[in-house]
DNA sequence: CATGCCTATCGTAATTTTACGATTAGAAAT
DNA sequence: ATTTCTAATCGTAAAATTACGATAGGCATG
């Protein structure tokens, strides 16, 4: 019972979707990533522009996507270039089709 | 502006895709869900021998995913039946698809 | 009608999330 | 070297999440 336990709960994929699920769980990460899809690629200061948030909390939730590994960020100084991270959408996409079966 | 942001993140498909997504943000409740979907149908109890949570814990994940509208809950006494809820789980997948397009 | 079974709910504690303003840091331009 | 601009990080507060044990409630059975 401990080993499907081990099975049900710790194998890899679940973990990863629950990983992706999490970085989606929020309205605001999820209209981030839509206007990335948009735009192809954006600046913070855009998404402050077009969000009624702070600063701050926009830049939270770009880590958040970050550490889920959605997007990617390239320095352009003075600014910071957010893109989707096309290979790892990929997976996502794969994993919750895989789960939707 | 405040007309976009509206269109951005108030609109009912972002909404929706968050709240799937945040039912979907633990692995205990996919394990949940990926269990109901291989014995089509299961009760707390037998939930409650496989995962090593206590009774409570799984009930309150019970009830997050009803929230969701993932799982729904028949009352045959002195048990409970859950079981996906098919028609909000084909909802919940097309929205996923049309995300990831 | 009392008992037993199953599951929801309550109360609670620890952790995480979300949001903000203020500060810091890095790089370019003056 | 100082200023300027952008964005991350810090400190903090409020709210939500996750987990547990204990309790309560609904419904058959004895």
């Amino acid at each position: 019972m401990e080993r499907q336990l081990e099975h049900i709960i710790n194998n890899k994929e679940t973990e990863a979707l629950a990983k992706f699920a999490k970085a989606l769980a929020h309205p605001t990460r999820i209209a981030i990533l839509k206007h990335l899809e948009h735009q192809t690629c954006c600046f913070t200061g855009d998404l402050v522009d077009v969000f009624p948030l702070a600063q701050s909390t926009i830049s939270q939730h770009l880590k958040e996507l970050k550490k889920a590994g959605l997007i990617q960020g390239e320095f352009k100084p003075p600014k910071i270039k957010y893109c989707i991270h096309q290979e790892n959408w990929k997976i996502a996409k794969t994993i919750f089709q895989q789960f939707f079966a």
